[in-house]
DNA sequence: TTATCATATCGTAATATTGCAATATAATAA
DNA sequence: TTATTATATTGCAATATTACGATATGATAA
């Protein structure tokens, strides 16, 4: 995030902003749509989908864990991946809150 | 975005990229919130209602208007902001597409 | 014209993110 | 036990973001 200044903001917005930066990199779209278009949950061959190694999609799967926006159960040697439909609703109804309240307001 | 590898994603996953990264910082989301608690579109002063320089406040107004969450319409020596409604849609149809996709698909 | 006000841009230091090779861990198979 | 397989962690170089002082721009006022 830089030098940034957390702090000075309420936990809302920093939450919020988490969330978002969980989802700002193209990798972790890509890892998104690809959960959303299988059929199940998948276990393991996300590396498999992605032009990036093994740690690094790890990594990425680490970061969107964290925000819940996809959990992971353990199957076996493999780990289970899908996503979250709590934080999908929760995104779901932000937007359409800030769209409600937005009638008549717009230059 | 560090030593990234966006020419490996799509558009459509780089464009979502850039949305989210354009609300992927507090300051982002206060601008955001602001603009929504006022009952029209404000002229200048949004400088007043962030504990950040006034630079580092165009700087962030800058980002969000690139995304086109915001938009920005010179009104003689100020400038009128407001959120872009056709975005915020946008992204409410997004979550809700996934939302609707993700009916029993879940671990 | 000069002054003032609002906003944008430049330059740069501090900090964060990204990507990956190397390595570690943890579970199952042989 | 020793592989093998799947995933995570560490360490670090390359790059991006953040914040702000200084300065520039652009519009109106005096």
């Amino acid at each position: 995030m830089g030098a940034s200044k957390a702090d000075f903001f309420t936990k809302e917005q920093n939450d919020l902003a988490v969330l978002f930066k969980a989802m700002s990199h193209p990798a972790r779209i890509a890892i998104i749509q690809y959960l959303l278009s299988v059929k199940s949950c998948i276990c393991g061959d996300i590396v498999n989908e992605l032009p990036l190694a093994q740690p690094t999609v790890s990594q990425h799967l680490k970061e969107l864990k964290n925000a819940e926006i996809i959990k992971g159960n353990i199957e076996g040697t493999a780990i289970c991946y899908c996503l979250n439909p709590d934080t999908i609703e929760l995104l779901e109804k932000y937007f359409g809150q800030i769209s409600s309240k937005l009638q008549n307001k717009c230059c």
